[in-house]
Order: C-alpha cells, then structure tokens, then sequence
RNA sequence: GCCCAUGUAGCUCAGUUGGCAGAGCACGUCCUUGGUAAGGACGAGGUCAUCGGUUCAAACCCGAUCGUGGGCUCCA
C-alpha cells in the first residue's frame, strides 16, 4: 500500500502532461449490451424530462454505469434534491408512453457547432472538440430532444418498461474539480419491473451486509468523532480479536517465509520524508507537523530572531523508516534478501469526504514490508510474494480476485517514469513471467506503473458487489537510492537494491471491512469473536458448576469462550447467542451433564447432535488452530 | 474541499398545526426451573448533534458550525 509515494514522485519529477481523453471507439460502442443500450436511452430520457420542467438546463452527457446510468446538468435555476424525484420520473414516463423514436442523424461539425453555440450548450460544445477529426458526429432525436450521441439506442423510448431514479449528487465536469460543479442525476432501469424489483431487494439485502452497520450490531470498532476525530476509528475488544488473529497469520506466514520483524515509530523529522519526495509535495495528504519551537536563549528579549523550529511529521507510510534500517547497518550480498516485516500504523489526512466507514480511514495500520534483493533474486521473491497472496485468499475463500499489472510508456521514460529502459523492461518481463507461471489472473495495463517501478493492485469484491483495492505490491528500483542504501556485492562494489513493497492484507481496517462484508459477519471459527457459548439449560448449581468448567477449560486452550448460566429461557438464550453471531454453542442440561456431553449447535446452521465434552475440546482447538474455513 | 441528504435513549425508529420527550429491543432488579431463534413484572436510561435567532412557547421554523451517509470523467 505504498500509492501515496507513487504520487509525490510523479510531481517531482514529471510535471502533470495532459493525458489525451481515452475514448471508447466505436466498434466498442456498438458491442454495448442491450441492457446498456436500454440504460443510455433513459438517461436520454431523463434529460428529456429535464428539459421540459426546466428549460434553462445545460447539458453534459448521460452514459450507462454498471447499476444503471446518470446524466449531468448545470442547472442555475434549481437545485435538485429527491423531493422532485416524483416529478422528474412523472415526465419521463409521459415521453415513455409517448413511444418517442431514437432516430439516428449526422451532421458536419461546423454545423453541429453553431447548433449548440445557438442553444448556448457550452457543454455539449466541449465534448464535441473532444471528438477525433474524421469521426462521424452523430445526434439523435426523440421527440423535440436532439442529443451529441453516438448511441447506440432501444428503438423508441417505450421500449423501456421499468425504470427509477436513485439519487441526486454533485459531479464536477470531467471529474476535476476545478471545473464547474453539475449536478448528476442517477437512476437506473430494466428489461422490466420485475429486474427492477429484485434489484431493489438485492440492494436492501446489501446495506444489511454493509460493514459499518455489522460492526456496530457486533460491537467491533467504533467511530468517536466527537472526542477522538472523524476517520481515527477505536477497536473495540470484539473488532481487536480480529485485528491480532489477522496479525498472528501475518506473523506465521512471514516467518516461514524467511521474513523478519522490525517495529519503528509513528513519526519522524522533516527530513526523512523531504528524502523521499513526500515534502512538500504531498504535504497535505499528511497531518500537519508537530513543530518544537527552540528558543534562542542567547539573545533574549531580542524577538526579532527567527527560533529554530524543528518538524515532526506522523509516517504516512512504513517505507522511508524501513530504508533506515536498511541503512543502519553495512550489507553484504550474503544479508539478501533482506525481509522486513511490519504491521506499521500510519496517518493519512484524508478529505473528509473522501472518508468512508473503514475502508477509507486516517489512521492505518498496513501489513507492510519490504524486499531488499539483488535483480537476481527478484523473480523469486516476486513469486513468493505472489504466493503468499493466493494462500491468504484460499484461507478467507476469496474466489473473485484480479491483479492489475501496471506497465511504464516507454515514450515516459525520465518524465513519468524513472529513465532506467533495461530495468523497466527487465523488471515487467520478469513480473509478467511469473504471473503466467502461477496462472495468476490479470491484466496488464500500461502507462499506470509507479514513477519507481511496475506494480500489481490486488482488486477484490466484497459479497455485496463493492470493489476493494485490498492490496499492492510494487517494485522499486529508484527510492533506495535516495536514500543512498546499499550493499557490498561479490566483486566488492556498493549496488543499491532492488526494493519490492508488498502488503497482501493490505491495511487492517480495509481488510476487516472486507471481511466482514464478505462473511456478514459470520466469522469462521477462528477469527470469531467469541468462538464458543456454554449455555446452561436451567440454573441449577451444578449445572452452571460444569459449564464453568467446560469454559475454563477452553479458555485454558485459548478458545474464546463465555458462558450463559442465567435465568433465561434456553430460547431466549439461544436467540442472544445466534444474533451475537457466536460461531459454537455448546448446551446443556441435566442430561448432557450425566453423560459428560454437550449438544453442539453452530450458528446458522442450527442443532447438530450430542458428543462426548472432550471430544469437543479437541475438535475446536484443532479446527481453530488449522483455521478452517 | 464541493453538491445533496441526514443527526431524537446503547440500537432501530415514532413524535400530528410550534404547546408536558415516546415505543420496541438492549441494560438493571425480581419472579419464572426450562430442551435449541424472545416466559413475565417492575425499573433506570435524554443538554432532541452544537451554537445562535424568531416566538408567550422550539425536537419541530430560520441561520451557522460539527459529524455521518451518497456522489465528484464506467467519458458524445
């Protein structure tokens, strides 16, 4: 999770080209699926609608998005708000019942400009230069609404049976928000109302999974924004459960695979991160520095001396700390590879409205560490580093996965990117290679590597459909000399070393997020909160005795176990225990306690019989400790 | 940061035209002695986010601030 770098260096060393605006051809765009074809020609709709209640719109464009579409509106004499959501959706159903034709027409592009000019569209005359000399400037027509628009369409706006808008929000143009503010529109639409139906219900079922109502109904982390601050969240005992079984597979994982741990504090002198390009570049992405002012005691009174302040900075991120202790001693070539491993805890200031439950956060703690290698080394490392993260997504049951393989553009070298030509191509052959020997599923996309070196995001989808970003792991051949790391080789020259960042569980808060989306928070043995419930039936004295004794002698074996000996009902405990999500229940009344037995129930899938107490004991400390799914 | 929404008990929410602050769950005490998703009674719990304004009277109307949520190029 080392992005932030990626950024400062590309300021430093790069002033920001503009990108030409990547397009979508049209061949692409005739391949949009009927589904697409029926979204866009509501949007369309939409700003038909639009236009008839408030005739002073200008309009930007409406594409289709994967949930539906949206269309972008300036708009000065009204704010949208969902109030007139009815109204809007009562006009478009008018142009609906219509039947409107899409028909298709060209015109020339002067002609097509004094068009827009005339109607003062002073969007629609932006992205009209944004089209390619050559390409055919298309429009289409329903009704009085003549739309820029390369389609393609549905054949008549009743061809669209179910639609509904969703919500309204603001939308700079072209995302940059030094543009004007537009306010977007989104709805969605399907085949008919049934799909539509469903997908509303699918999206209820999904706000159930959301991971900020769960950790607040499991009593896993909480947000103190009054006395602690927005994006600082408290883990609760529960949630810290999770955080140290997470650390505890980390630190197995990588010790049997060579790695070492090191621990380092949450901040350091400006002149660590002006070494690696954060200051001033990235200055205000991080929290603001704590400045020890010294007096200058040797001319007192005299105020008009400037003091000596010395600045502080929380770490952003682990790296620049781990490159000092890489420098703290002399290397030889015989040290690499050199693994250093931490769960560092770092500061991020984020927007404020960038923040969002725990998946965007201002205080992290990463799975951080970092790869000192020779070149020769680097393939395997890579690999293993690969590895690693294909044996912690077997563990979690992760299925859906894709790894994003960011390449330089050759025509960037020493703009964009780091003027090393044979490193660069020597390095990507190298992770490419390994990728297609794993049979690790990705795609390549160039022109996006960091300033320093190829990297691989490791994208994941949450059980309700949200995308994370959960991982990154990135060469590096250019922050090592910064900060002048070397090591003696074999011919007894000082190289500076390969570096690889890699954080495969990424940081704990995105992770457990995820976690608790993808699982809804029925946690598989292992990781469980509280992985066992002794529930007496009854509160007779030597019942509870035994089951006191049945959790202490769990907990003598590290099982996280509670007992419920009260007066309740066995229903009501039983209720308690299935809502707390506790992973094993373990009953029993006079009977079990004759045979020396428990009745086992797990939650979710409700009574699974009687068995002898000790067999239980061992069959829990085994599952947990194998951590099965 | 910006636009929109939103903020009432630990949680989920109600609160009529501006007129005594409410319910269920959770929590506490007691009763209930029971067999796999709620037995019962009583009790405690609030600066209606914060600050200011209008009013005889504000949870409610107005303003500001803070927080939270949705969104901020899936590209004619």
């Amino acid at each position: 999770m080392t992005f932030f770098l990626v950024v400062s260096l590309n300021v430093i060393m790069a002033e920001p080209e503009k990108e030409a605006v990547e397009r979508k051809t049209l061949e692409q765009r005739d391949a949009m699926s009927d589904l697409q074809k029926l979204r866009h020609s509501c949007a369309h709709v939409l700003a038909t609608a639009v236009l008839r209640l408030w005739p002073d719109a200008l309009l930007d464009i409406g594409p289709p998005t994967d949930e539906g579409f949206y269309y972008d509106f300036e708009l000065a004499s009204h704010r949208f708000t969902p109030d007139d959501f009815f109204k809007i959706e009562a006009e478009m159903t008018k142009v609906i019942k219509e039947n409107q034709v899409f028909a298709k027409s060209i015109m020339a592009r002067e002609e097509a400009h004094a068009f827009f000019v005339a109607q003062g569209q002073k969007y629609k005359v932006e992205r009209l230069s944004d089209i390619p000399a050559g390409e055919t400037i298309s429009f289409f027509t329903n009704g009085n609404f003549v739309d820029l628009c390369a389609g393609p369409h549905v054949m008549r706006t009743g061809n669209i049976k179910a639609f509904k808008l969703l919500r309204v929000a603001a939308a700079y143009f072209r995302g940059n928000e030094k543009n004007e503010q537009l306010q977007r529109l989104y709805g969605t639409a399907f085949k008919n109302k049934d799909e539509l139906e469903s997908w509303l219900k699918m999206q209820e079922e999904a706000k159930k999974r959301d991971h900020r109502k769960i950790g607040a109904e499991m009593g896993l982390f909480a947000m103190d924004t009054d006395y602690v601050g927005p994006g600082l969240p408290l883990w609760l005992p529960k949630g810290t459960v999770l955080v140290e079984e997470l650390e505890n597979l980390a630190k197995e994982t990588e010790f049997a695979a060579g790695y070492v741990r090191v621990r380092t504090p949450h901040l350091a002198r400006e002149k660590m991160y002006k070494t690696s390009g954060h200051l001033p570049y990235y200055a205000e992405s991080m929290f603001p520095p704590m400045e020890l002012v010294e007096e200058n005691s040797s001319k007192k009174g005299d105020s008009q001396e400037p003091l000596k302040v010395e600045r502080y900075y929380l770490k952003a991120m682990n790296c620049p700390h781990h490159h000092r202790i890489f420098a703290a001693e002399p290397r030889s070539y015989r040290d690499l590879p050199l693994r250093l491993a931490e769960y560092g805890t770092c500061y991020r200031y984020e927007q404020s409205g960038e923040l969002f439950g725990l998946m965007r956060v201002r205080s992290l703690n990463m799975n951080d560490a970092h790869i000192y290698c020779t070149e020769g080394q680097f393939a395997d490392e890579f690999r293993a580093v690969n590895e690693m993260y294909l044996k912690y997504f077997k563990i979690f049951g992760i299925e859906k996965y894709t790894m994003r393989f960011s390449t330089h553009d050759p025509s960037k070298l020493g703009l964009k990117f780091v003027n090393e030509p044979e490193l660069w191509k020597r390095t990507e052959d190298m992770v490419r290679k390994v990728l297609i020997d794993s049979g690790i599923n990705y795609v390549e996309v160039p022109n996006e590597a960091a300033f320093y070196g190829p990297k691989i995001d490791v994208q994941v989808w949450s059980a309700i459909g949200r995308e994370f970003t959960i991982a990154t792991n990135q060469v590096d051949f250019a922050v090592p000399a910064k900060f002048g790391l070397t090591y003696r080789s074999r011919e007894n020259t000082d190289e500076t070393p390969l570096c690889i960042h890699r954080a495969p569980l990424g940081t704990h808060e995105r992770f457990i997020g995820f976690l608790i989306e993808h699982y809804a928070g029925n946690f598989p043995l292992w990781l469980a909160p509280e992985q066992v419930r002794v529930i007496t039936i009854g509160d007779e004295e030597p019942l509870v005795a035994y089951a006191k004794e049945i959790v202490a002698e769990l907990r003598a074996q590290q099982v996280r176990a509670e007992g419920d000996y009260g007066t309740d009902k066995i229903n009501g405990k039983i209720l308690r225990a299935e809502t707390a999500k506790v992973h094993t229940m373990l009953v029993i009344g006079s009977r079990e306690m004759a045979a020396n037995q428990v009745a086992v129930r797990i939650h979710g899938k409700g009574n699974t019989g009687v068995k002898l107490r000790s067999e239980v004991v061992v069959d829990l400390v085994k599952a947990i400790k194998e951590r099965e799914a």
